[in-house]
DNA sequence: TGATTTATTTATCGATCAATACAAAAAAGG
DNA sequence: CCTTTTTTGTATTGATCGATAAATAAATCA
């Protein structure tokens, strides 16, 4: 399909990523089509017709930002050989991930769109989806770990997780705020000193 | 001064409220004029004349904010008598002040501008001040705490500070999300179960 | 009373927002 | 060649943004 017409002058992944780092940096709604034609090289009508509306890009900037950029920080959660290492490197993947020169600080799926009414409910709809996900993979994967006997099943794997991720949310705010790596490292650091306590069983 | 003229058919201070209000649910850019206007009650000439302009009434509602809905997060910290109560105080302010019942989810400080430029670049700088300076309220206590021999000199004072607004920042976004108050007072309890290591001595 | 002062209502202002109409340009099919 | 298809650049569209101009209304002062 498409194989006649008169070709694409503009890379389309290109412009894509481009297109992604501007909301990342502004936000849903803080990034203006003039900006965003401007960050991609592009028209507006080019725009439209390679990517449908500014919502439609801005789903497949989330859908890139989550293949290119979140990667380190939630391999762990996966890769991490106990729930103690999925955690720590959740976190440390965190600190760097939110501090790489030359990147927007902080994470696009915590900034990219927090007020329901901007422009897009949709949009932020979608975000607040994703954030909610968050906790159930961490949460998942706590229960992972108490099924392989790794913590005890008294632990209550939702609220560790909701606390967890609540740092993670935290450290996009500190980033964005100019905290360094050092800094974001730190608070990853501090959060896993609750690790032991959180996860022992409790007699209650 | 101002004794002669018509005089003003609204209350200034009821119209405040009702900005701060609108300014913490929508975001300093989300809260557009129409918006405010309607919330008020008033014409936006009405507006102007007795707020200056769109930032200086944000820099108003965020004073009222800060005098009128921010204490019980605050106090704690210099209520407390010991550390340990200030910082639990002041995470368990904030989840109940966070999910209070008619009132925006989370914090005005937090979410009121985080993009340098949605529209006021001075209102986003404005509010990171804020947030820095209040990672400097905590490490202060953290530091007398220390001279009154309750903490050992040995902790890292910013650091342990950096981590308790980190979690309460991310409380925000977590608020927003429509976490319960049971979740954000497990969350706090989550980032006390740290205090005892992070306030321990290190040999290193 | 009339003059002065301030607030109000109404009706905008220019700028910018997201999104398109339109026609010229660049390719393939016949 | 001519027709078809798609993209391009230019110029706008109506809506909304923050902010005002102008005229009227309601108070005090002389």
């Amino acid at each position: 399909m498409a194989d006649r017409g008169r070709p694409r002058r503009f890379d389309r992944e290109n412009a894509l990523k481009s297109a992604m780092v501007l909301f990342w940096k502004k936000g849903y709604a803080g990034a203006s089509l003039s900006d965003l034609t401007a960050a991609m090289g592009i028209n507006s009508p080019s725009l439209y017709a390679a990517f449908g509306s500014k919502e439609a890009l801005f789903r497949e900037a989330l859908a890139l930002y989550g293949k290119s950029e979140s990667g380190e920080i939630w391999e762990p959660i996966v890769t991490g050989r106990t729930a103690r290492e999925a955690i720590a490197g959740f976190l440390h993947g965190t600190a760097i991930s939110f501090t790489r020169p030359g990147k927007p600080a902080g994470c696009l799926v915590v900034l990219g769109a927090l007020h329901a009414d901007d422009a897009g409910e949709a949009v932020c709809g979608a975000l607040r989806d994703k954030r909610v996900e968050n906790v159930a993979e961490i949460s998942e994967r706590l229960k992972r770990a108490i099924a392989e006997g790794e913590l005890p099943p008294s632990i209550d794997c939702d609220a560790i997780a909701s606390f967890y991720v609540t740092v993670q949310q935290g450290m996009s705010i500190q980033a964005r705020d100019g905290a360094s790596r050092e800094t974001l490292l730190a608070i990853a650091d501090g959060a896993m000193a609750a690790w032991d306590r959180l996860t022992t069983a409790e007699s209650t």
